[in-house]
DNA sequence: GTCTATATACCGATAGAC
DNA sequence: GTCTATCGGTATATAGAC
């Protein structure tokens, strides 16, 4: 029964991490997540504190993980169109492997960052800059169109968020709407990356919209 | 002092829409709801019921308006294009007007529509079916790609309600990495628009991605 | 219809034995 | 390090006077 710190740390972090992708920091219930990690209430406040740290800690071992997948990512080089390719690809798997951050994020959005230390605001504009410069980039070497590089990251960054948060979801709707089948993943992201990279429209000759 | 129950009750589902985006709906506070509408806790028990009527009731009445304003812009013809234009500037114009919904929605697709009662479920399968309709259609018109038409109202969805409920955050943002100016509204969804129906790729002849 | 005062339950956090 | 038992605060909801 004596295990130490790091494997009983990680099971509390990877069950509150589910709570409150379920029920968001205020509806998540400390005994629960507790329980879920199987370990006693009074164990997680003796290796965590309280509930705001341990939210911290939640969303700081996810954005480690989403920034290391990342950076491998954008090490490879390419046309910036390959680069952005690889890594909204990259994105969607790293979201499907942790399938809890989008939800999370979703609601700290929705409630202007309550939550969020400033830790991880720095954090998210980092990864916010990074996308920019790439999109900048594309520009100057005239593969991408001069659009506003901020909103396309957020249009970006909102589809990825979306789609991966309402992945659970997606099977219920065909249970009402039937004769529909859904990409994952991998398939998630290349989806998303033609989208943005060519739309829907079926351009014509002489045409000016 | 004796006001007749439709003002109050407006007031309340006001009151109650706001401080359910702001917080969501476990962290949402009866007396709060209560003093921001300006009215006895015990008026809002008697006029509403209980917590989560009241959240019901605050979803209804905002699918109310969100169906109002897109029945018209569904009602004038022209192309496919055309019309998803129309439909994604009026549904950026009407979030705008709704502040609140996108970021209550945000959170409800964050929870797997842990609170959504099944009446608001159906609304949102027969949205969903309604633009799915509209892009099937551009894509028999020979205007659209033939891509998956529900994905792409997913992306066109998530895209939408996340940049509407992240609007008071681009300030914050701006203050961090200064430098950059937001579209809003209309503008909001002309971008959204753009960017769905002809990508950021600049395409040349001979390529094939 | 309106308000005060309160019942009742729950939840975050900790004391203290082992 | 681990667990039981419990405190103290707070939230939904209602009883009951007016």
């Amino acid at each position: 029964m004596n295990e130490r710190q790091p494997q009983t740390r990680q099971k509390i972090l990877d069950a509150a991490s589910s709570v409150f992708a379920d029920e968001g920091f205020a509806g998540a219930r400390v005994d629960v997540i507790a329980h879920r990690a199987g370990v006693n209430k009074a164990m997680l406040y003796y290796h965590i504190g309280n509930k705001q740290a341990l939210y911290a800690a939640v969303l700081s071992r996810n954005f480690d993980r989403i920034e290391e997948e990342l950076n491998r990512t954008l090490v490879m080089g390419g046309s910036a169109r390959e680069q952005l390719q690889a890594l909204i690809t990259g994105m969607a798997r790293t979201l499907e492997s942790l399938p809890d951050h989008p939800r999370i994020m979703l609601r700290e959005f929705a409630s202007g960052g309550m939550y969020l230390q400033p830790e991880v605001f720095e954090r998210m504009a980092r990864l916010l800059g990074t996308v920019r410069d790439l999109l900048t980039d594309g520009v100057r070497r005239g593969e991408f169109r001069a659009t506003d590089t901020v909103m396309t990251h957020l249009v970006l960054v909102g589809a990825s968020l979306f789609l991966s948060a309402v992945a659970p979801l997606r099977k219920q709707v065909s249970t009402i709407d039937p004769g529909i089948e859904f990409p994952q993943g991998a398939d998630l992201g290349e989806f998303v990356a033609d989208l943005l990279l060519h739309g829907i429209a079926i351009e014509r000759i002489g045409e000016s919209t």
